[in-house]
DNA sequence: GTTGACACCGTACATATGGTCTGATAGTCT
DNA sequence: AGACTATCAGACCATATGTACGGTGTCAAC
């Protein structure tokens, strides 16, 4: 089989893009013989064959539209984006929930969507909106959204959501096990770190990723 | 008119929303009065009708599938995002070609995804890759990636990207007037403030957002 | 030259699919 | 009950759309 995309496959496979860019559902195989000046449909459905052939698409057959992106032919489209809840924010003091299903069909919670380069195939994922500039040092600022991958336990100097049962609340910081211990140490100068009992704190989820809008 | 979405409008919606996941094309008026067991077209179309008319999604007449998501109705659903090119790394003394039209259809060019809570509306915007500390105060890491909004001007304090005529070099700083000079200053502790003058000095940009993944 | 692979063209056809018409049912208000 | 409205059911039609089939021109291999 030929790897080599011919100019008028590669030109179907653009037009394709844009089409489903600007619709959210993907041409017919007569749209795209206008939108590529084809002449026939039938030299759409053969270069459509070659294409799936090639790997670039998947077509449902007998199924108007029925044309999905897939590997290669998926770069240039909006795919493998992630929907995750925003729980709520951290270091607030507010006791935080964490989900287990993504029960998130609930309309009340708000949710953001992330690009697959910022999730990278984890699960689960949760996002918290910061306040305070505990973590400053940390180049997390004051209303930065974290992203938390859960998680039960952290190594040290990881950084961490982390509920602690004394005070009741959830707050974001460095984590790191000293004997019996949990220091949360805070990356602000003028903060100092908690010590808390081992037992009496439990790591909720991991940072793995920040997001700041201005 | 009612505003109320009726048990069957309800499933309506979450059935093109799942079917429009799994698949990448919208369901016909069939699929859905089997996905959500209705007995006839004619109420799929009633209903579709009803939903349209109260602004949760969109219809194209006489096309297949021509079922498209707005509003309320795009909740829960993926959209708005938004492909951005990553134009390269900043502050690495590479020059930095701005783009024009978004012609990063050539598949040469790295892109990111961005959801709208991001984007905002905001058009023609890219990336850049952070090399360096020099905006380490300003909480922009090393690997940072920057969003930028294009623009000519900018006022005083705001970060933007600079190309600097004398060193052929663009760099993310600060930027204040001063008189006929410019003032690019940095945010780390450690560096001086680059003083150029303003016409050797062109704003490429403005710093709209950050993101950085761990 | 003949063959055959390849890309293309034009057309015809079956069916997938959106839209509409007529009537039935159930609830609501007077 | 009677009038009215919202919703649903089933049948039907027109068209939108995937696909098959026969044919053309080109180019390299034999």
């Amino acid at each position: 089989m030929k790897n080599r995309l011919s100019q008028r496959q590669q030109r179907i496979l653009e037009f394709i893009q844009r089409f489903m860019d600007e619709h959210q559902y993907p041409p017919t195989v007569r749209d795209i013989q206008n939108g590529c000046e084809v002449s026939s449909t039938s030299v759409v459905d053969y270069n459509l064959h070659k294409l799936q052939a090639m790997g670039y698409l998947r077509r449902e057959p007998e199924v108007s539209r029925g044309i999905e992106l897939i590997g290669e032919g998926l770069k240039g489209s909006k795919r493998g984006i992630q929907r995750v809840p925003v729980m709520g924010s951290i270091a607030a003091g507010e006791p935080l929930q964490i989900p287990d299903a993504p029960s998130y069909a609930s309309e009340s919670v708000d949710t953001v969507d992330l690009p697959p380069f910022l999730t990278k195939d984890r699960q689960n994922l949760f996002a918290l909106r910061v306040k305070g500039t505990s973590m400053i040092d940390a180049l997390v600022a004051d209303g930065d959204l974290v992203l938390i991958e859960p998680a039960k336990h952290a190594d040290n100097g990881e950084m961490v959501a982390a509920w602690i049962n004394s005070t009741e609340e959830t707050t974001l910081k460095r984590f790191y096990i000293e004997g019996d211990m949990v220091r949360l140490q805070p990356e602000n100068a003028t903060m100092d770190p908690i010590m808390v009992p081992a037992k009496d704190v439990s790591v909720r989820g991991k940072v793995v990723g920040v997001v700041r809008t201005m």
